[in-house]
DNA sequence: TTCCAGGTGCATA
DNA sequence: TATGCACATGGA
């Protein structure tokens, strides 16, 4: 896939290895909408962009197409990606169905407490109360709500999170804000994932999938399975049935090593649709 | 009304 | 190490 990095903008050329409604609906990310022009629109931590369609392919207007170049991991190769994965059989489909998805990386401490909400929750719900914690503490930019740094979430009681509608989760947020910050969170990167998963699950909220899903769509990890209800479905349907969710995880990322976070993507837009 | 959603923490054996 | 249960909330 080709683009073009100008002052304003990406420009995407071609439409088969990017598509935002593959890339934004595929359950990595909640902070995003649909705006009155049927355009998608991305928020991360302060910065926005808007997705736009023509004939050729998309054009990402943004102020920072530096930050959204990497957001959207344009340098990297997804045909090649592809590729490999349709070796697998029970890819194909997937696959094909969810041709345009691209593994976000996203910042580090809005994807740690955004997958701490997710927990036992479903989607429309997360966004919902990812949304107030926003309105309520995030910085007012142009138009929308940043989402709040740690600092800033510090301020925030308890009772503040569960009345936006945590629920039990609320004594997880106020907990975590106050085992790590960002700096914390950066320092990570470097170590091994096994490590770095270590790391993750030790803090107050975070088992082995939320551990997972910040690994993958925050560090990039890709030799990560995230297992949660749609996967042990998937799990169920492809090969065989497994209550225990730690063996359905090892099973996976053996499969597919290097390329497991990708895999479960596919596999997740794909479950998930009721395909 | 009951079940379920991108599960985790904690007690118990 | 492994299993079982409680946990807030709201839509289906």
């Amino acid at each position: 896939m080709e683009y073009k990095l100008e002052k304003d903008k990406i420009v995407i050329i071609g439409k088969e290895d990017f598509n935002p409604e593959h890339i934004l609906e595929c359950g990595q990310v909640f902070s995003f909408f649909k705006n009155e022009k049927g355009n998608y629109v991305v928020l991360s931590t302060d910065k926005k962009a808007e997705i736009l369609e023509n004939e050729t392919g998309f054009v990402i207007e943004t102020e920072t197409p530096e930050y959204f170049e990497d957001y959207f991991d344009l340098k990297t190769n997804y045909g090649e990606i592809k590729a490999n994965l349709k070796t697998f059989d029970i890819l194909k489909a997937p696959i094909e169905y969810g041709f345009g998805i691209r593994i976000l990386k996203q910042n580090l401490f809005e994807t740690l407490i955004s997958f701490i909400v997710s927990a036992n929750n479903n989607i429309k719900r997360i966004k919902l109360i990812l949304n107030r914690i926003k309105e309520k503490f995030g910085k007012k930019m142009n138009g929308f709500f940043a989402f709040p740094t740690r600092e800033e979430l510090l301020k925030a009681t308890e009772e503040d999170f569960a009345t936006l509608g945590a629920g039990y989760r609320a004594k997880y947020l106020f907990a975590v804000l106050r085992q790590v910050d960002e700096q914390a969170l950066l320092e990570w990167v470097d170590l091994p994932t096994k490590q770095l998963r270590a790391k993750l699950i030790s803090l107050m909220g975070v088992g082995p999938k939320v551990a997972d899903c910040v690994l993958l769509f925050g560090y990039g990890r890709q030799d990560v399975f995230p297992v949660d209800t749609w996967i042990e479905q998937m799990h169920d349907r492809f090969y065989t049935h497994e209550p225990n969710r730690e063996k359905v995880r090892e099973k996976l990322v053996s499969e597919f090593g290097e390329l497991s976070g990708y895999a479960q993507q596919y596999l997740f837009f794909f479950m998930r649709a009721g395909l």
